[in-house]
RNA sequence: GCGCCCAUAGCUCAGAUGGAUAGAGCGUUGGCCUCCGGAGCCAAAGGUCAGAGGUUCGAAUCCUCUUGGGCGCGCCA
């Protein structure tokens, strides 16, 4: 209804133009038209008279009045005024909105859904947390966020690819490894200090044991053969507290320690170490963002990224564009060419690339694959990566642009109103399995989806928990379930409705405008909410159509006793219920016919 | 120190590309079905849009500065 108006718009304005009203020289400005706040302005209002006065050298009103007089008539329009300043008020015809309900009983599920993507292809990669640990709730909001983002994305009619990059190479999973072997070391009966670098989850226990029960000893190594030559460690939090007299490097100590598994066991044992744990929590992940509501195409493994070439194609590509050079026996990329604040390095002495060089690679195939765009979800914390990676697309002759990089702002978690830190390495975090069983599924995705992502958010863990009429959640499902009922009362009272549109003009009370009001606003809330990533729109939105049902619901009577008028109600109310469903779908929140 | 993000009602937050009188939920106070589900509805109170300048017909929105918070600045990922 909204393109409606914007293309009669830019019809009038194409013809004043040839009317010779606005000088050439200036481009035509497009035809906006928004929604207005108060009927009295009518449903919508445009503002581009008073835009295109300065430049047209005209009064802001005749300008308005000028347009008013070139639109085409249609029959969704009732009047058009021109009002205050200059503004341009269009009246919807009654009608009009009679077609809305009749629309949507006709779309079903598909109502609001729009093919303004026209297919194209876009790859949406969210979460990708490291396989090291269980998800915890600062993942669920990127979890959340991005699911949402991608099912806008596909109503509107684009071909979503949805893809999870598993960094199951690197540093961190050999962290991670060794800490799997060194707890097996105590399962084994081996006595030994915990490296404070290690992870200290209580899930590292349950992969040991299970690495013992299948392989028994056979992994067991002395331990103080193992913690030969190892550099000395540094004391945790806990044992500076204490006073313990350590005062090495943490990071040498664990890298010692990794050295040392990977030499005492061999390169085939160790990758059974590694493949466990990676697959163990791989596993997990994949299950626990399942029950979330969250579905990927593809889970794309960076050690297969290596294994296939593509990490050293970047870096050739780059040195043969002569954007590296050697500095103190490591690659650097010279991505202050391209706007990065400092080079970066990309191949390190010890010859490893870093995970910047998996990344570049990473990402040059994403576009060689041929998506529209690109769009990556990182949490806030990696808003320094952004323009390296985007000077390595430029540099690889990409077209950097084709990334967009969404940054989702932390959660900060609350419990009985103090701050909680969250860190996977300390294993002391709400995971989102937990948090998953304490809210459910539903109230935790319209609770994260609920604030805007670039806002800060506070997470109350105890409001999330309560199950009280705070969470929005309920009264958004409580509006749907509401109707429901009314369809089953209508039958066990013997009545029926009749879809069919004669009797639409019986909806005259001023609940029913409101209602149909903001029926016929679903399909720009999802085209607004896909082409700014805000699911939060669509969130805020279904709130508001279920408060307009709510009201309507204690205002007036459906199962009346008047055939047409019950059936224009029931259409109505049918309406609503359909939209809640389809809304509360895209968000990934289950529509009940009862609670 | 440098860079990015943020600051709107008591609390949590909406206010896209500058538009008409800045909105909602929660909380507070006071009301509402013998009825289709009270997880509901109605009403009231509550604002120096962090502060100060600037841009213009018009600024919560754009620019500058100040204050206050978050994050980043590794041959970690």
């Amino acid at each position: 209804m909204k393109r409606t108006l914007e293309t009669l718009l830019a019809a009038a304005l194409l013809q004043l133009n040839k009317d010779g009203w606005l000088t050439t020289d200036a481009a035509l400005p497009t035809a906006v038209v928004e929604r207005t706040r108060d009927r009295l302005h009518g449903d919508f209002a445009s503002t581009v008279a008073l835009a295109l006065a300065k430049s047209a050298r005209r009064k802001p009103r005749e300008l308005a009045e000028a347009l008013r007089m070139r639109l085409p008539s249609d029959p969704s329009i009732d009047r058009v005024e021109v009002a205050g300043p200059g503004f341009l008020n269009f009246f919807l015809a009654p009608d009009a909105y009679h077609r809305v309900i009749q629309q949507v009983l006709a779309d079903g599920d598909r109502f609001g859904c729009s093919t303004l993507g026209g297919d194209r292809r876009v790859q949406v990669e969210f979460v990708s947390a490291n396989p090291t640990g269980p998800l915890h709730v600062g993942h669920g909001r990127g979890a959340a966020y991005g699911s949402v983002v991608a099912e806008l994305l596909a109503a509107v009619g684009f071909r979503v690819h949805r893809e999870y990059y598993v960094n199951d190479a690197g540093r961190q999973m050999d962290i991670l490894a060794t800490s799997i072997w060194l707890r097996y070391l105590e399962l084994c009966g081996e006595v030994f200090r915990f490296p404070s670098n290690g992870y200290q989850g209580n899930y590292l226990w349950d992969i040991a044991a299970t690495l013992h029960r299948t392989l028994g000893e056979g992994l067991r190594i002395a331990a103080a053969s193992v913690l030969e030559a190892v550099p000395e460690d540094a004391p945790t939090t806990e044992e500076q507290a204490a006073g313990t007299g350590l005062t090495g490097d943490k990071e040498a100590h664990i890298d010692g320690l990794i050295g040392r598994a990977k030499e005492l066991l061999g390169a085939k044992r160790y990758r059974t170490v590694f493949d466990l744990g990676l697959h163990a929590i791989l596993e997990d992940i994949q299950s626990d963002l399942g029950h979330f509501g969250v579905q990927y195409e593809e889970w794309y493994s960076e050690r297969s990224l290596t294994e296939r070439g593509k990490v050293n194609e970047a870096i050739d590509r780059l040195k043969a564009g002569g954007h590296l050079y050697l500095q103190e026996g490591a690659w650097w990329f010279r991505s202050t060419a391209f706007g990065d604040e400092k080079d970066r390095v990309v191949v390190r002495e010890n010859g490893q690339p870093t995970y910047f060089a998996s990344d570049i690679a990473y990402h040059m195939e994403k576009l060689e694959r041929g998506f529209e765009w690109v769009v990556d979800i990182w949490g806030a914390d990696h808003h320094g990566y952004v323009p390296r990676i985007k000077a390595a697309l430029t540099a690889l002759g990409a077209d950097a642009n084709k990334l967009r990089v969404l940054l989702v702002q932390f959660a900060i978690l609350y419990r009985n109103g103090t701050r909680m830190q969250m860190s996977t390495r300390s294993g002391e975090f709400v995971t989102l399995r937990e948090l998953r069983r304490e809210v459910g599924k539903d109230a935790a995705r319209f609770f994260y989806v609920l604030r805007s992502a670039e806002q800060h958010m506070d997470f109350d863990l105890d409001l999330a928990k309560s199950q009280s009429n705070d969470n929005p959640v309920y009264y958004c499902q409580y509006a749907h379930a509401r109707i429901c009922s009314v369809f089953r009362a209508l039958a066990e009272k013997g009545l029926s409705w009749d879809r069919s549109t004669a009797t639409l003009e019986r909806l005259t009370e001023s609940h029913e405008q409101a209602l149909m009001t903001t029926l016929s606003r679903y399909p720009e809330t999802l085209e607004a909410a896909a082409l700014a990533y805000a699911p939060h729109l669509l969130a805020h939105y279904l709130r508001e159509l279920a408060t307009d049902f709510h009201t309507y619901y204690n205002a007036h009577p459906f199962l009346v006793e008047d055939a047409d008028l019950r059936s224009a109600r029931l259409a109505l109310v049918e309406a609503a219920r359909q939209i809640l469903s389809n809304g509360l779908r895209i968000i990934g929140v289950s529509a009940p016919d009862h609670m």
